[in-house]
DNA sequence: CCGAAAGTTTAGCATTGTCTAAACCTTATG
DNA sequence: CATAAGGTTTAGACAATGCTAAACTTTCGG
C-alpha cells in the first residue's frame, strides 16, 4: 500500500482518504460476507462468496490469497475459508456500521432495497463521527 | 430457498453497483474539480488538478487521455483542460450531489471538516432517492 | 472403488490507477 | 532572441481487480 502524505489541502486529504478506502474496501467485504457465510452455514466456500459478490471464481480464489498474505483469512488447499482474529474484528466492525447505515437510510425514509445497496456503497466511507451522528440521530427518531 | 436466491441477488446487485460506481467516481471527480477551476481561475491545468487530488501530473495526464476518449474533456497537446458538454452535465451533477450530502451531513450536526471528506467519499453511492430523502430532511430541519 | 460432478486453483490476459524518470513544449526573463 | 524554468507528455513499472479456460482435487452415487 502506497502512503503518500503530501497532501497539502482539505480538498487533497478528502480524495487521498476516498483512495485509501478502496483499497481496503474489498478486503472488508470479503471478512463480511465469509463471517456472513459461517454464521449461515458452518463455513464460507469460493463459491459462494463468488455468487454473493457476483464476480467469478477464479477471481475469489485470487483475491482470497491476498487476504491471507494480509492475515486477514485462512485456509488450507481446497477446503473451505475462515476467519483470522483480526479478520473478526473487521467483519464486525463492518457489520456494525452496515447496520447503522442501512438503518438510518430507512429511518431517513428510503425504500428497503435502496437503502441496502446504498449502504453497501456508503458504509466504507463514513467516518465514525457520522457514524455516530447517525446513531444519535437513531436514538432521537 | 427462494428467499435465499432473492436476497444473495440483491446482495450481489449491491456489490456490482459499487463496483460500477467506482469505475465512473474518478470521472466525476475529474470533471467537477476541472470545472471548479475553470470557475476559479478560468483554466484548468494538470498541474493544478494533480496538487487538488494529491496526485502526480503523471497519473493526471494519463487519466486524462481517457477522459478526452470517453469524451468527457478536451485538450490540446500542452493547453488547459475543457469540458465538454458531457463533461460540464457530469460536473453539475456531482457538485449538486455534494452539495446536498455535505450539508445533509453538517444539519445531521458532523463537523465541517469531516462533512467535506466524507460527502467526498459518498457522495458517488448516495442514490437519488437517498439524494431525495437528505434534501427532504434539510428543507425539514 | 471408480468415474462423474462439483468445487478450487492456476495460467494468462485486460483494464485501471498509481508512481518515477526522462523527454518534450511554452513562456518568461535577461 | 536564447535559454532556463516550469508545465506536459511519454515510457516503463507495478499492484489490484476482474475475466475465461484449463488443470487439478474432493466428494458422492452407483
Amino acid at each position: 500500500m502506497k502512503r503518500k502524505i503530501a497532501s497539502s489541502t482539505l480538498r487533497s486529504a478528502a480524495f487521498s482518504r476516498t483512495r485509501a478506502d478502496h483499497s481496503s474496501e474489498l478486503a472488508h467485504d470479503y471478512c463480511e460476507l465469509i463471517a456472513e457465510l459461517i454464521d449461515e452455514k458452518g463455513e464460507a466456500r469460493c463459491t459462494d462468496v463468488a455468487l454473493r459478490l457476483g464476480v467469478a471464481n477464479a477471481t475469489v480464489a485470487k483475491t482470497m490469497k491476498r487476504l491471507a498474505e494480509q492475515g486477514l483469512v485462512e485456509q488450507e488447499p481446497y477446503r473451505a475459508i475462515f476467519l483470522t482474529g483480526e479478520g473478526w474484528k473487521i467483519a464486525e466492525d463492518g457489520k456494525r456500521k452496515h447496520a447503522i447505515v442501512q438503518n438510518f437510510l430507512l429511518a431517513l425514509g428510503v425504500s428497503a432495497k435502496v437503502a441496502q445497496v446504498d449502504a453497501e456503497g456508503m458504509e466504507h466511507h463514513v467516518s465514525d463521527e457520522t457514524l455516530k451522528a447517525m446513531a444519535r440521530f437513531l436514538a432521537r427518531s
